[in-house]
DNA sequence: CTTATTATGGAACGGATATTCCAAAACCAT
DNA sequence: ATGGTTTTGGAATATCCGTTCCATAATAAG
């Protein structure tokens, strides 16, 4: 190791992150990335190796994210209204993007996992990481008899993480105006848990 | 008029429509269009200006399937078992294909809808048409006494539409082996509804 | 048949694409 | 300080992009 990086990698993959997330794969060319980074092309590939490598990793970065949700769902409270604060979260914030950006690793499942294996399996754990957080608060709702036990917590989770996929979708093209008809989704969703 | 079109014009749309679905906007060159549809560069943008209008014109041609969905609502039998063919139907054909083209309408409001307004109001189009005729199919569940009528067929509609765009983007990550976790979050989601 | 109009398909366009290369600079270990 | 190694940033490369252009062909109307 005879020279250090001038760059910090954590700043400059949140950069790359949010240009993906913004703009998509193929929407998003070296250029960009360049210039959202502020390093030269010769660095950025001396780092990453391709543009496919630089996604790879900003989707692994963007696993933090689902860890946020998690810890989110973890505090204290309800289990009920900890699921539903998590809902009405993401439904706001995706409404409120001018941009309409949504959730990285949606837009990656869309986009790039039918192509991309690599991909598909970072998706995969994205995924995983926020449908065990629910189940895991399932669990604490079935405990505590807010949530029925008719069938087991990690049927229930898949059953919440799809309707949270579903709301992703709808957000896209929900107009701002339309929210209530997201929230009333929502109700539906946590009521068929009780 | 002094010369007719020599190409079939649904033939040339339904070849760009799949091109799209296959490999998104982005990921779509006006090669590749050429290639799809046997047809001149010149004679593809005499009849449909640009790359976008090719698009638009296309997703316009998906509306169709829209359409076939709910006809397939419409045929005979319990509303309940239509609503569960359809979802079948679809997570069975999401993880047939081998390139995961999903459905053209979520891959659009995922990938487009966000920078351009007309394709989000084709998406929109599209999305009312199925949560239309999933409406009506409620409502005829609820007068047979299948549905509960505890929330109106327009916000069950709205619930059961979600999960079926949560469905499509979880099968573009599911392994085929897994089609049974899908299969469950289908019998929760019609479960709710009674 | 003639004329006006349109379709056709491929060549041509400028600019953007992802990636590679390289000389110069910066650092660490000796 | 010196040698070895790595980073840096920008120039260079070949290819591909979406779009326009145009000579030719084909038709409809007169």
């Amino acid at each position: 190791m005879a020279r250090p990086r001038e760059f910090d990698e954590d700043r400059v993959l949140d950069a790359v992150m949010e240009t993906f997330w913004r703009t998509g794969f193929e929407g998003t060319s070296a250029q960009a990335l360049v210039d959202a980074t502020c390093l030269g092309r010769g660095s950025l590939y001396a780092a990453y190796a391709s543009k496919t490598g630089l996604f790879e990793q900003a989707l692994r970065r963007y696993q933090r994210r689902a860890q946020d949700h998690v810890d989110q769902l973890r505090q204290p409270g309800s289990p009920l209204a900890r699921l539903r604060d998590l809902m009405a979260g993401i439904v706001e914030a995706d409404l409120a993007e001018s941009d309409r950006r949504g959730c990285l690793a949606t837009n990656s499942a869309i986009e790039m996992s039918g192509r991309d294996p690599g991909v598909a399996e970072l998706v995969r754990d994205n995924f995983g990481i926020l449908t065990r957080g629910i189940a895991e608060t399932i669990r604490r709702g079935q405990d505590a008899g807010e949530i029925r036990a008719t069938a087991d917590a990690e049927t229930l989770a898949l059953f919440v993480f799809n309707a949270v996929q579903g709301l992703r979708v709808l957000a896209k093209t929900t107009l701002a105006q339309d929210r209530a008809k997201l929230i009333a989704v929502i109700d539906q969703t946590l009521a068929a848990l009780t």
